[in-house]
DNA sequence: TAAACCTTGACACAAGCTTGGTAAGGTTTG
DNA sequence: CAAACCTTACCAAGCTTGTGTCAAGGTTTA
């Protein structure tokens, strides 16, 4: 075998086990298998897992996000209306991304800001 | 005054007047204001409104996932970060969309149709 | 001033997400 | 065959989301 059990995979990326199966069955990763079942991880999958990682921290969205960011790369009507939706939005002076978007892309530190 | 209290607009789109102020604190809407502080809907809310709610029910989609498409809009490095993180997902033959994406994209439904 | 609105803030609760663990069973290898 | 892996399928704890309701208080208007 050329490749990582998910064990090892999971050591060389910082992502347990039961999440790199958690991960696959959103759709994030898709592993090989061997011919009994075995997931199988190549060196392509764990860039993959270790960007995504780096993605999720740095920028502080979760997984539905990125989940929800391919499904608009292939669902092209559901682009085109969501942008359409977007586009009629009505132009508010400045200043908009600070308040407003604490809560919906960034709730979880909510509490935490508040509480200094 | 010439637009609509929140009670009303809530009539006319269907939404409760406790969701529309909670579109407005995620950012998804955002009425004008009497001096006092009452909100007040134009007939361009109204319509974004009910666009909203028909993206949401045809699409089977979140609030978030609306506020994360918004927020790749206005995040230009978030936006080429996730595009090249999915870009380089390896070619899967066909049929992936089916399910994959159920449980992530319409968790919701799961239920249902596997009580048929 | 009293009725009928509006405001923000809080409490509450069901449903779903994230994550871990554990059980029952197949595979590989010594 | 036994140890040490792997698999799927469940149960569960804790947090987030979506939604209602209620309280305390300001505004408008008859």
């Amino acid at each position: 075998m050329d490749g990582l059990t998910i064990h090892q995979a999971a050591e060389l990326t910082g992502w347990s086990p039961r999440m790199l199966r958690y991960l696959e069955r959103g759709g994030l990763v898709d592993p090989e298998r061997t011919p009994a079942g075995y997931r199988v991880f190549g060196p392509g999958e764990l860039q993959r897992l270790r960007t995504l990682r780096e993605l999720l921290e740095g920028f502080d969205c979760g997984l539905s996000d990125v989940a929800f960011a391919a499904r608009l790369r292939r669902e092209s009507d559901l682009r085109r209306s969501l942008e359409s939706w977007l586009e009629s939005e009505p132009e508010r002076p400045q200043g908009v991304a600070s308040e407003d978007w604490l809560g919906w892309e960034q709730r979880k530190h909510q509490a935490l800001l508040a509480a200094t």
